[in-house]
DNA sequence: ATAATCAATCTATTGCAATAGACCAAGAAG
DNA sequence: CTTCTTGGTCTATTGCAATAGATTGATTAT
């Protein structure tokens, strides 16, 4: 998937509320929420539609690809950049210094679990 | 801290590596490994060094902050624009899918464990 | 004294993401 | 029909990170 910039990211945020969603509601949220002029909205809805992100069937605009997929994607590059990939080094890092409460304990060994293979 | 870029934190993985070094030293390490001409290093370890992230005392250049430091906030930022500091939610996106070794469940079970408060 | 070297700065220039103004084509309204 | 509206594009412009050339001021060597 290609990069996602940070104003493409925004717009998503957006579209991801209130998909699927009319162009021109689209500008209306964009220019609200962002302060966004009407040709800045299309000119973006434009690049994601490029970078197969996003449709725009007849009006009607929507998401190919789900928030969940473009923040595993930007995780993704953090932990090769900051940890060559490396998953407890990553977490190490991540969890240094933080407090969790036995809830979120519970909940994390359970999604560790998920991840095993046998 | 202030946000560290992406040309800066490529510079600063050299630094880390070295340090404390000289600097004309560091203009051949950045010329060889990112095609830096000498003004490029200098410019970058003046704004560094604005940003209090690197001091150059008479000509030995040191960091004022570690790679650690600089992925944690990286990691912070994610974790908020991601998944508004929630750290399971985090977790939970970050692990989905993910295959790893009984080895590396054992170590990051540990992390976890240390990371419960009483 | 003067020339040469060298660390460092100052001031462009480049590159590209972000934003927007001017325009257009097709359908709706008169 | 023709005028108006409207979804959309095309082509700038702006903003700022990234990169670098020209220059300086101090030290070293001649």
């Amino acid at each position: 998937m290609e990069k996602i910039f940070e104003s493409e990211y925004r717009f998503l945020s957006i579209l991801w509320e209130n998909e699927p969603v009319a162009s021109p509601k689209l500008v209306e949220l964009c220019n609200e929420q962002l302060g966004w002029k009407k040709s800045t909205t299309y000119t973006v809805i434009k690049k994601l539609i490029d970078k197969n992100v996003v449709k725009n069937d007849n009006t009607i605009v929507s998401a190919l690809v789900s928030k969940e997929e473009v923040d595993r994607q930007e995780s993704e590059e953090l932990l090769q950049r900051a940890n060559q990939g490396n998953v407890p080094a990553f977490l190490a890092a991540f969890l240094k210094d933080r407090k969790l409460s036995k809830a979120d304990v519970e909940r994390i060994r359970q999604l560790i679990d998920e991840a095993e293979e046998d």
